[in-house]
DNA sequence: AAGTGGTCTAGACCACGAT
DNA sequence: TCGTGGTCTAGACCACTTC
């Protein structure tokens, strides 16, 4: 009882230090700041600078900081809300400029998308890869698997791959009526070509969002997104966004 | 020309590392055996122990490892498939065994979340604390907040704080005719208290789902929970989960 | 060229679980 | 008591951006 110390667990010495850089970030930057670099940080903090990263890498985590190799880390703002299950289906808001289409071809899924579309392995499927913008930062990068025999206007395209060919394919699959979806939300980290697209470096966390599509009773189509899961936050639900966020 | 790796990025080595180990834990180990420990697989890839962890660190954000100090790393089985849309409104199955209420008391909300249920800052609302179990295993940690005014026999209740009392404010809740629920998910990191609830370090990764419940145009709860993201993955929708996962 | 964050090393000690 | 993963250090070099 002689200190108020004694008792207590030892805490790791950058969780500490993430609280009081958490802090910090809340009183004394604005949105956007740069901090100071990581060696003089660490120099203030008394600490060494991997310990000084183990903080930042959770404030990172938690979208309070943004960090860029050759640049800085800066304060991030709040993570915008992104709507993933408002819209009955994705590719019928044709006026929506969110998403971008950027290429398309004829390939084989991995062996977990074959089994949700209910293919043998290896069948060839068309894939869409497109891009959601948001503010004018890329947040999501996606991939669309579609069997051909799931649209009856699918075997007839012939474009050459590119952005016109995902075009023709998703014209073709707005005739689809669709009857249902399910979707599923698990953490992952950005493969290489995700990354590239994300802006990110390989590895970095995302949410990944696994949309199934349904008609007539069978699987018309799945869809893969991975989006950054420091600037995102995945909105559900009828109503208008959760426009706020805890912890 | 002469070499093929000439013109090749230099690719990180715990990244190669990542793949490497990733290909043998599909081909070479089963779910739950236990791997050599990390300064022996440290030795056996000719990498600093840093290095080796840096890629472990990974391999278990992806679900793929689970580590356990004092124990060893074991290979983790398939997340498991967690609805959090289906129910209406998650308090209402009363048979459903999943969440165990744990305490219950009067307390101020975080400043977000007392923006979401509409109160001023400071105002006292009640709050439920529940673990949601699967399989045997703590997946959630919730804790629901509920302004004393949007339930009528929520003033009448005078029981001590503790799992009664939560069970007491459960079953006022579930009188209540919702109307309608947002949900949002983000990547969030556990605190103290939650890690502790879902068996993991302070730090651990989760996915936060923050669920705002409406009835008659009012806010009439809100509940932040927060899921291992190492073991779940969130599954919303009408239809059965989703079975499988990509990537 | 200078400055930033990203990777990597080779150690040390600590907290925890099993024995 | 021993073996495990978790924390921490003090350096070094690399990749990238900016000037």
């Amino acid at each position: 009882m002689g200190t108020t110390q004694l008792e207590t667990v030892p805490e790791p010495k950058y969780w500490h230090l993430k609280t009081v850089l958490s802090e910090a970030l809340d009183s004394e930057f604005a949105i956007g700041e740069i901090l100071p670099n990581e060696r003089e940080l660490a120099a203030r903090f008394g600490v060494a600078r991997a310990t000084l990263r183990q903080a930042l890498e959770q404030l990172e985590l938690e979208g309070r900081l943004q960090r860029r190799r050759g640049v800085g880390t800066t304060v991030a703002p709040p993570r915008m809300g992104v709507a993933v299950g408002d819209r009955a289906h994705s590719w019928e808001d044709a006026d929506d400029a969110a998403w971008q289409p950027v290429d398309s071809t004829e390939a084989e899924p991995p062996a977990a998308v074959a089994r949700l579309l209910d293919v043998p392995p290896g069948t060839l499927v068309h894939t869409v890869r497109r891009t959601r913008v948001s503010h004018g930062q890329p947040i999501a990068a996606e991939l669309l698997y579609v069997p051909s025999d799931s649209v009856a206007g699918l075997t007839a395209i012939d474009t050459p791959p590119g952005a016109p060919r995902a075009r023709a394919v998703l014209r073709e699959l707005r005739r689809v009526a669709l009857e249902g979806r399910e979707q599923s939300v698990e953490l992952g980290s950005a493969r290489a070509d995700d990354a590239k697209q994300l802006d990110r470096l390989p590895g970095a966390p995302v949410l990944v969002v696994t949309t199934r599509y349904t008609a007539a009773g069978h699987t018309v189509a799945v869809a893969v997104a991975t989006y950054r899961a420091d600037t995102c936050r995945l909105t559900f639900g009828d109503g208008p966004a959760v426009e706020l966020l805890a912890s």
